[in-house]
DNA sequence: CATTGACCTAAAGTTTACTTGAGCTTTTAC
DNA sequence: GTAAAAGCTCAAGTAAACTTTAGGTCAATG
């Protein structure tokens, strides 16, 4: 039959070591952003004595994880801090993921309630003919009271 | 006397123009920020005998509104784009102000609800047991622009 | 009139998250 | 047994949105 048979000869058990390629393939993650996230400590690897990457299958739902993360909009460095607080770098196990998650949800609440300010002031200034933006609140998104010194400060940093 | 009376001697008018430090002290833009937007086309200038730039009251309406849009998440060429729609590259004035501004909240809408779906999959998945990411609907957000290459496979097709 | 402080330009640097390319080795397939 | 596919490393490139630096000019002030 000669079935593709990749990363190792050890049979095809649910506990077979993955290659680079084959992760890519199944994370739906590129070869070169695994080369990068291992090179960030987010992903480990082991070497065969060619020199190439053999992955633990867990690595595949560390990888989720990292999606997850990053779809609510961490960075990378944060994500990492995250799994640097498991034990022994482990994956996250249920309770782990429980806390991770939790974590995440409370900045995605977090920037969803900003945006949503942003919307409704949006929504209250359209067409309301503070465009002069003299004391329009969209001008000062940190809903900060008025500044100081000389003469109106208008535009605020950012929130 | 002798107030501070920076560019040009025209007076204490309210349609004095403005030097870039002072734009930048009343916007909260840093100065290097606006020879940026300038080179990007977002605003214009005049300039003095001395080659130093001026600028209208109305770029701080401009400002405005580009920190706003920025606030949702538009990137700046887009807001260039938006912003090169109006005649004569004017300033917004009220009817141009209410139909950028929603098209604008559009966005910022379609952000909001894609984070909600987000936040409200990952509380249903906090403690789930779904850990194993076989078919953890957070593995693929729906709204994710798809995966480019060869079909997004996924985490674990087989198995 | 001389000294600061504000400006000017152009180019290079910063950060995040990767991708691309070059040049070389290992594995797999026929 | 050999060629193609898959891997490897390291360096450089990409994109967004600016900032910093360097080197020089202009202008307000004592």
């Amino acid at each position: 039959m000669a079935m593709k048979q990749r990363a190792g000869t050890v049979g095809g058990g649910l506990g077979r070591e993955l290659s680079v390629g084959e992760v890519a393939e199944r994370s739906g993650v590129a070869v070169s952003a695994l080369h990068f996230y291992e090179s960030k400590g987010l992903i480990s690897s082991w070497r065969t004595g060619g020199n190439q990457r053999r992955y633990a299958r867990d690595v595949l739902r560390r990888l989720g994880i990292i999606k997850v993360a990053q779809n609510t909009g961490i960075p990378l460095a944060e994500i990492k801090a995250a799994l640097d607080t498991l034990p022994d770098g482990r994956t996250p196990n249920k309770k782990d993921w429980a806390r991770l998650s939790a974590r995440w949800r409370e900045d995605l609440d977090a920037r969803i309630a900003q945006l949503t300010r942003l919307r409704d002031r949006l929504e209250g200034c359209i067409g309301c003919g503070c465009l002069s933006m003299e004391n329009c609140p969209l001008r000062n998104p940190g809903d900060q009271a008025g500044e100081h010194g000389s003469g109106p400060r208008y535009l605020e940093p950012q929130s």
